[in-house]
DNA sequence: AATTAAATTTCGCCT
DNA sequence: AGGCGAAGTTTAATT
């Protein structure tokens, strides 16, 4: 158990020593395991029991608890960030209660016997992101452009223009110029006014007639508004719906999802 | 680290002895616990990447996996129950990989570091049980009679008939009697003959009107067909609903909710 | 098996 | 701060 590592594990301490860990993960805001046999009362939005077994409890720095089972991808028991922790020890039984406030609501879990303690410093500032996006939903709408509307003919993507890019640049069935800007999540007030500096910087250029329509799952009320008053134009679309024709499009085969076999 | 717990600890083993321990854990369907420097693919419905970090990596005996940050209640990265597992150690970087089949999808995490491996076998039979239920929803009525409808006036509860135990037993605004059934879940087949019963019996010993109202969150649809066909009705009502009411009526005091002070 | 509905849903964005 | 809608939602129940 070496201090430079951001972990102390405690294999089967007796109770009053795990309690104490709890107390000092709490106060240092570090996360703490726990393996263990408990029983568990949730009472608040809801009531709960959970007859006794060995579970892991896990309590995240963020005053976030939750209680997993040894099968299932859900905590059987868990609280939200912001928790005030008690603990208390009677009887042979620890007890560790998370209170929340708003709604008021708490967990107890009580423990006869702790196999395992772990304190954990752990460091993470990687970003996470999710991209089944505007990327793909680009790629579905030049793969399919009825996903737009019918007749639709792309004739560039990622057309250079004044302000930036444009997401997808065709003709209608009427032959009028379209500049189709996309959103992976529902589209903002910025994003309409992004679509219309597009529109803006073309029409500058031509005298033919330019539609401007936003794609994204949905569209904000207020962009809704200000997309009636500059004349924009908005289609629904989900990435899901983008991603389910890429998959009909592309066949993916399963030798290729699997890659090449590793060691197991 | 004793053969008789349930538990073994490795801290900061080498990369070539976790990968070891991934795979007996896999193989022997016990729960592993791995905290250290990782990075995450999901490919599958979404796509999303995690930069390097140190997380919790939780793999359970049903095959799900969690990856969870310091923070936040729900798990950044995770594979529901009955994945395939595969690891390969290559260039100093341990990677685990969950796969899905339906949908096909895989979340990759690799390792570069480790603070700790953990092995748990937990047993785990204890039954788990929601009860927010009948009762509070036969209380809620009782103290809030509108509840079920306008004007309705509760004359007693749990009251013994033929069969068994009416919830809640009453008269309505024109004098009918009315026979109250509750359930806290969708009311089946079973809940609509068991009301069914009940009435029988009454109108036995009554010649007025008896109505049956069976109180719910929500209806099967054969039980609907079966209701009806028996003249009886349906009130929808959620416990939810219920535990709010009560809530209303007894103004539960934060000294009460929050009870004897723990020692922390 | 597929569809629908509920969840102690949580989370994020909008009003 | 409250409300509405989406989620890699998941999970359970019903058709």
């Amino acid at each position: 158990m070496s201090n430079s590592k951001p972990v102390a594990v405690s294999v089967c301490p007796n109770l009053a020593d795990a309690e104490a860990l709890v107390k000092e993960a709490v106060s240092q805001r570090k996360i703490l395991l726990i393996a263990g046999n408990c029983w568990v009362e949730y009472i608040g939005r809801a009531k709960s029991k959970l007859e006794p077994g060995e579970r892991i409890l896990i309590i995240k720095e963020d005053g976030s608890l939750l209680v997993h089972r040894s099968v299932g991808y859900e905590p059987v028991n868990w609280q939200p960030p912001g928790c005030i922790f008690q603990t208390r020890l009677d009887n042979d039984v620890l007890e560790i209660r998370a209170l929340r406030l708003k709604p008021q609501e708490s967990v107890s879990v009580y423990f006869n016997r702790i196999y395992m303690v772990s304190m954990l410093a752990l460091t993470d500032s990687g970003e996470f992101s999710m991209y089944a996006s505007e990327e793909e939903m680009q790629k579905a709408i030049l793969v399919e452009p009825s996903l737009l509307e019918e007749n639709f003919k792309p004739i560039s993507y990622e057309k250079r223009v004044e302000p930036g890019f444009v997401d997808i640049y065709g003709v209608d069935s009427h032959g009028r110029f379209v500049v189709v800007e996309i959103k992976r999540r529902t589209a903002s007030k910025e994003a309409v006014l992004q679509l219309a500096k597009y529109i803006d910087a073309i029409k500058s250029k031509t005298s033919r007639q330019v539609r401007g329509i936003l794609v994204a799952p949905d569209i904000a009320k207020d962009a809704q508004r200000v997309l009636e008053t500059l004349k924009l134009e908005f289609k629904a679309l989900s990435p899901k719906k983008c991603a389910e024709v890429l998959k009909r499009s592309k066949t993916v085969k399963l030798e290729a999802f699997l890659g090449e076999k590793p060691s197991d």
